[in-house]
DNA sequence: GTCTATAGAAAGATAGAC
DNA sequence: GTCTATCTTTCTATAGAC
């Protein structure tokens, strides 16, 4: 057998990483077969060894997003639980996160045609935001009762996700950073226990 | 002259009205230029005497979305300034908003592909961005600083935005309404003057 | 599993007749 | 201004050699 099944395996994590790169950067259309190839050192041909069409590995992609995030992984294990989301959401309403210089969160930047798409990737959407809000939720105060919670953590969700998705789009940096500021002052403030 | 001016305008607004329709429904890279001609009952050739390029007519169509939008021109007149923000973010967080019963709110149906497009076109976006974030922060109360207005502003604009954006992307009615119902919750909360 | 070659379809934009 | 016809490019996906 010429080539090993790790081999095969390294393989698909160098184009599932290309993918990611390359569609958060692009979008889902704007990049084709050969250019994840390409970028992954590979020919267009082997692609279909991996995965079984475009959309499947813009579904890989979303989830592989969400595994590997920074945004996720970097923060401090030793942080007192009201720590944590304010490490976060600082670290996701940033500069750095919008412009893409640490890894992004496939929720604001993989949302490109995703609305548009397969059944599978929506699916795969949805699975990854209720991760999302369930991080938020889990690290929300104590004292907040169920509902409390619920509502919460999906606003937060919805806000800091819209402010990347929206900083992206726009062509001002002085409007963009008083987005980003301005909802991190709410979303830090939503996190506090005088709901 | 066989064509009038008129008639000229009157080509171009329906072309328009189709390109708002189709992008909103289905995303800028997954229209073509036929499909659109098409839908406003002409042929592809003729395309180009009303607009240079694609993205010029999604740029226009933006503009157009939201000159047309039922979410602003339906407020009725005789609101009192604090219900206006009410009324509004109530029907821009409904299902009928997101399934596109009503007339689409181009920052939410058309951020699509916008920030990997043209420069023109993210500077069209951003401006209609400003006077969403306006139309909030002359309908805040009163008693809002200055500050307080800006901050308020712009994180409702970004709740109720992304909460439009990734309802579309979710596949599951009720972790939409969820998302609804909590940021609306959230929206309205921001408009008191308790902050 | 990866390569080259290519089939087959679609799209953006232009040319020229009316 | 609108039409038909077409140029040119690009893309997904497949076929077959190694």
């Amino acid at each position: 057998m010429p080539y090993s099944k790790e081999h095969k395996q390294q393989s698909r994590e160098k184009i599932l990483k290309s993918a990611v790169a390359l569609f958060c950067r692009k979008g889902f259309n704007n990049v084709s077969i050969d250019d994840l190839m390409k970028d992954a050192k590979l020919t267009r041909g082997a692609f279909y060894a991996h995965f079984e069409s475009k959309s499947d590995v813009y579904m890989q992609a979303i989830i592989a997003a969400a595994r590997n995030s920074d945004l996720v992984n970097d923060i401090p294990k030793d942080l007192h639980k009201d720590e944590v989301l304010s490490f976060f959401i600082s670290s996701y309403l940033s500069n750095r996160h919008v412009s893409q210089e640490c890894s992004p969160c496939p929720l604001a930047f993989l949302s490109t045609d995703v609305s548009t798409n397969e059944p599978k990737v929506k699916k795969t959407y949805t699975k990854v935001f209720e991760g999302f809000v369930g991080l938020i939720s889990d690290n929300l105060p104590n004292e907040f009762d169920t509902v409390q919670r619920h509502t919460v953590s999906h606003a937060i969700s919805a806000l800091v996700i819209g402010s990347v998705i929206i900083g992206r789009a726009l062509n001002d940096d002085v409007i963009q950073d008083n987005l980003l500021e301005s909802s991190k002052a709410i979303a830090m403030q939503l996190t506090g226990s005088e709901v």
